[in-house]
DNA sequence: CTTTGTCTACCTTCTAGTAGGCAGACGGTC
DNA sequence: GACCGTCTGCCTACTAGAAGGTAGACAAAG
């Protein structure tokens, strides 16, 4: 296993944390110097500007993202179970603090004054995420495991809506049991009446 | 009429604009200093420190809503009417870009890394429509106009995090559409059947 | 004659970013 | 195996500008 991480790794890391926490502008390459333990300078060497750091988190986040809904897709054959994995990793992700909030939901709702080539990558996360979600809408649909009662790209665009609204809500009561309260209705209206 | 703008109000009003686009980290005295044409010493003489202007700021954003929703809740005598205009007030900012995106949803994202001063207005101010939203919900389901799944102060959040969730969405696409797409079908499920 | 609102001038701290030095690892040649 | 240049990663030391904030003068209004 050469597993091993390596600074700019950790460099990543915590830049990730931090943009969690206070966005965009609310860490400084100061910050991540004094977590990763090196000097400021350093992390120019890895990252020549916080643009360039910021674009290579956000392209990493979501590269990592279509990873893993791709190995989701493949263990995970119905649509339904899918929506409910999805919704069960930010329910932990909250729950135990560990990342409790997406780092593209924190810049996208920057997204006016950040600079433009971070404004790309976000926009493109968050295409990605949108046209996931429509074509495990598609799929539940035909293959009646889910019940939709818009098209498939509104549903799915319902669904993400109210997974991150859900996630501010929680941010903003500091109630993470608050996500789950909403998203169990939510997918309980997308689940097919099985008796009838 | 002693409806005469001081220069506290633009103050605020330019802090507001400047908030809604960037954050709390995302704005300085000098942007203010800039658009209202006043020397940055002077918005010290109003607002002594950034956490006095934030706090009355959101302060009065709370006070706003309260009376705008007293005034509404005289206006209109139906619940899911009440909704509707809810979601229109918000359709109407994100579609003009007059106000297209929440001073509190933005804060609200930021809460790990506000000054603990503002945190507690801005939860203050979520509190605030919860309640509201959920005695809606309460009359609304009392007498017939709402159409309820779940508990009200569940329906109350889902549509809280579908508002809030929306209006994300909204900003990340670049697409004010969006905002109407998805509460369209969140308000049609809140409506009783008429016939059956 | 005090209060209010503005100004200029200044301070300290933080910001992203740069210049240049130094030590160790890598790879090739004799 | 000894020698040699290059490359990598980190360092100290520095810069210019922006951040929030202060001191004190001034003019107008009550």
């Amino acid at each position: 296993m050469s597993n091993l991480s390596t600074t700019s790794d950790d460099i990543l890391a915590s830049a990730r944390t931090l943009i969690m926490n206070g966005g965009y502008n609310g860490f400084s390459y100061a910050d991540i110097s004094e977590i990763v333990g090196i000097r400021k300078a350093s992390i120019h060497h890895h990252f020549p500007s916080k643009v360039d750091l910021v674009r290579e988190l956000v392209k990493r986040y979501r590269e990592d993202g279509q990873a893993s809904v791709a190995v989701l897709e493949q263990k995970v054959p119905n649509a339904l179970d899918i929506l409910k994995a999805y919704a069960n990793h930010w329910a932990a992700c909250i729950e135990d603090s560990s990342r409790p909030y997406c780092v593209c939901a924190m810049l996208a709702s920057e997204l006016p004054s950040l600079p433009p080539e971070v404004a790309k990558e976000v926009t493109a996360f968050f295409d990605f995420i949108s046209s996931w979600l429509t074509s495990v809408m598609e799929r539940g649909t035909n293959e009646g495991a889910l019940n939709l009662t818009s098209a498939p790209h509104v549903e799915a665009e319902t669904f993400l809506a109210t997974v991150y609204g859900a996630m501010l809500s929680a941010r903003a009561y500091g109630k993470p049991e608050v996500f789950p309260m909403i998203l169990e209705p939510a997918l309980n209206r997308l689940t097919p009446t099985v008796s009838h």
